[in-house]
DNA sequence: TAATTTTGAATGAACGTTCAATCAAAAAAC
DNA sequence: GTTTTTTGATTGAACGTTCATTCAAAATTA
């Protein structure tokens, strides 16, 4: 038989990556993707059920990649410059990667839409907070301390932040971060 | 130049504001907007330079309209439960209105891409900021706090949460809400 | 009448998807 | 070992649809 375990299905989603990641869900289209990933138009839907799945299924790796990154976390030690360090590894993340977060916020958009989507997005949050609470557990906290709420609040400033640094290239990141470090230390170390 | 203060073109972005809530921006139709606006196909494009034009006027229009609703802030009096309350406004205005959130990261994510579309949404996320540090100014404020960086966060975490909120159905905003209230407060109140 | 507003059919490009045909390689038959 | 059959990956043209935009003409307004 002809070589089935060749990487064909991943030259195709890296391909849509690039190709999404420069011009967005609607302007691509499949005859793009397939061109830059060196194959027939016709051969992503063998692959892909349509091109809203392959969106999904890119989505899928590249947040499991991205999961992945978050949890070097781990890897800090945990002093009293830990929040502050802990902090510079995803605002690294969009430093370096801007156009995949591009992509999921697009994703989001799309995602709010659709099923299969919202399920996608979730799953992802859920990941994500998931190692931002492994991360505060490591530290000794206060039993008053809502852990869960302050896992919400550290996402969502992780996601609101990345959107301000995309739409203003002259946002002062570091100053923002620093902000919200302090405060997550001065929220953990009240005593009451 | 005639009565060019017709209600034509407000019913346009009106029908189009409704459309493009439901289904999203790609999934309209020009077709689509201008049978809900009662009026004909090409009528849009007489008034509208593109459908993109039309999106971006709309969204201007929208935002002014949404800052408007926070500028209600100021009303609230300075009190030991003020940032609680003040936080209660947006979070409403997301329960309230979760269309128009959608709408709003719509339009990040295709803003993104276009010069038009970076432009109006940097100025919405200033007013917005904007309107964030005159509500903290009011406060006295220990002059070792970064009210911009704070600022930042404020509007960082009510994009974040928005987004969580829209994506989740099961969210649990108010203890999310309730845990950013105490963050702000035991910040501010902090003496160095 | 002249200018402006409105109509909706026409246009042509672009799209995602389908599918019969091709082909190389694996399996089976001899 | 050689031939035949089967498999499924791959191709690219074709399909039907949808779309934003255009435009000549009609209606309205002044």
């Amino acid at each position: 038989m002809k070589n089935n375990d060749s990487n064909t299905k991943q030259k195709i989603v890296d391909a849509a990556y690039k190709v999404l990641a420069e011009q967005g869900y609607d302007k691509t289209s499949m005859k793009q993707i397939a061109k830059e990933a060196g194959v027939a138009q016709g051969l992503i839907n063998y692959y892909f059920e349509s091109k809203e799945d392959l969106l999904f299924q890119l989505f899928h790796e590249e947040s499991c990649r991205y999961s992945e990154e978050l949890s070097k976390l781990s890897n800090i030690p945990i002093s009293d410059k830990f929040i502050h360090q802990a902090l510079q590894v995803p605002k690294k993340l969009v430093m370096d990667h801007p156009e995949w977060h591009r992509l999921r916020f697009e994703l989001f958009a799309i995602g709010l839409r659709s099923n299969r989507g919202a399920q996608e997005i979730t799953r992802s949050s859920k990941m994500d907070r998931e190692q931002t609470i492994n991360e505060l557990s490591r530290l000794e906290i206060n039993e008053q301390i809502n852990i869960q709420g302050l896992a919400r609040i550290i996402t969502a400033v992780m996601d609101g932040l990345s959107l301000q640094m995309m739409v203003d290239p002259e946002f002062e990141a570091d100053s923002a971060y620093e902000t919200f470090a302090k405060m997550i230390e001065i929220y953990l170390s009240k005593k009451e």
